[in-house]
DNA sequence: ATTTAACAGCGGGGGCAACGCTATAAACTC
DNA sequence: GAGTTTATAGCGTTGCCCCCGCTGTTAAAT
């Protein structure tokens, strides 16, 4: 017995740490430090890196403040 | 002189927007009252409410809830 | 070796918005 | 009319996020 039980509250968390993940690698990939970032957004350094690190859930409402920024799309597909 | 002037902030409201027309959407196609959903999703119905209505913006746990709920995806597509 | 600086992780106090809960009323279908 | 669904408001709690500060690491330069 090796394997994560798949519970919501996993699959939430596990997202939040694909997000950060994602989040860190695209700003990397388009060069800046997360200090350069926070001046661009007008947001806290601490807080990119604590969203990076998923230390907490961001609202949708940063989400999309970085997809513009950072220039990433964001979209809902149905099944 | 009838255009929208196009601000980060403008963005983010039509967003939130988008997304609680899109959550009711699919909800009715599912053919959940938004009752039904709050008992499945454990979380109170008058958040549907305001979530649909777009009266606050959410956090990325609460949509990747959904997500699963309501059976749809939501992906980060770099450009 | 030591400085200096750039960068990131992390902790904590505080403000305020996200959410829970309850109640009420509007809107609709029958 | 009753019954169902939804919108909304008020109030309480939680946690997102701001802001500041400190630490650790790495890489230069001298």
């Amino acid at each position: 017995m090796t394997g994560e039980l798949i519970t919501t509250e996993n699959q939430i968390k596990d997202y939040r740490i694909k997000l950060g993940d994602k989040i860190r690698t695209v700003r990397e990939r388009r060069g800046y430090s997360q200090e350069q970032l926070a001046d661009l957004m007008n947001i806290n350094r601490s807080t990119i890196s604590k969203i990076e690190n998923g230390k907490f859930s961001i609202t949708v409402d940063y989400l999309v403040r970085f997809s513009i920024f950072l220039d990433f799309e964001f979209k809902v597909i149905e099944r």
